[in-house]
DNA sequence: TAATAAAATTGTAATCATTACAATTTTGTA
DNA sequence: TACAAAATTGTAATGATTACAATTTTATTA
């Protein structure tokens, strides 16, 4: 998939976020590399077209998104970070040969004792091994 | 919930791992405290009676009962991972007022995309206001 | 347009949970 | 008792993320 500069101004225009050149390319990135992406894997991405850019700016970017509610954080059994521009429910699957992190789709989920509680969000993880490892 | 040193012994032997006083500690600290402790919590709750006690030991033990699948990690909204004795599946609920960690059950989840898929470890994460907090 | 304020970006240093590792202590066994 | 294996310890290293102050860029006002 590729995005025009107007499409990805008017996506942060709609989110309450001011353009500029580096949430631009973050969020292109973000878009176009359905992968989980960490913090690193962001920088590097983008850094080829903004070589000034800094990793707190990637973490000032990413924050800002996450505050705004256009990335949710992905805490696997890794130690980094990963970050997923799809907000909608969904699960991810990691294997744990190759480290891919797969989404599939949710349809329900039948839980109890939690009444009266407010759930605003909900992760589901699952690890094993892919069909490309077996 | 009390538990005996003899059942403290025949728990860790059935899971294959040797006994030792911090391994004991660790496991009744783990038992009798269903808070889905860190390892500072774990390191805190021991130290009174273990007054040795090195950070790294607890490390040591929990990394040791991970692998012989007494112990499960929860990544929650955390920099530190919290451990769980129950490895039996079911939710988290994570208070975004108060901190807590609730347990609930989790009865069955519909899920498409994964066939061929060898599923191995599966989480439930949710996060919100929990009834106390409201 | 120039001057100024506000926002964005950068680089360095700090933080802090966890691990690496080597030294020491404890345990089990001959 | 002596020895080997296992467990434990303390210190230093690691590495992702944040804090923060300085600089640059952008927007606003006169």
């Amino acid at each position: 998939m590729e995005f025009t500069n107007e499409e990805l101004i008017n996506f942060l225009k709609k989110n309450d976020i001011r353009p500029s050149n580096i949430r631009l390319k973050v969020l292109k990135y973000l878009l176009e590399n359905r992968i989980h992406p960490s913090a690193e894997d962001i920088y590097n991405g983008v850094i080829d077209e903004i070589p000034t850019l800094s990793r707190t700016s990637v973490y000032n970017t990413i924050n800002l998104f996450k505050e705004k509610g256009i990335v949710s954080e992905l805490y696997l059994d890794d130690k980094e970070v990963r970050y997923d521009i799809n907000t909608k429910l969904h699960g991810h699957f990691k294997c744990e040969e190759c480290g891919r992190v797969y989404d599939f789709p949710v349809t329900s989920i039948l839980h109890s004792g939690l009444e009266g509680f407010v759930i605003k969000k909900k992760e589901i993880n699952y690890y094993g091994v892919c069909i490309n490892c077996q």
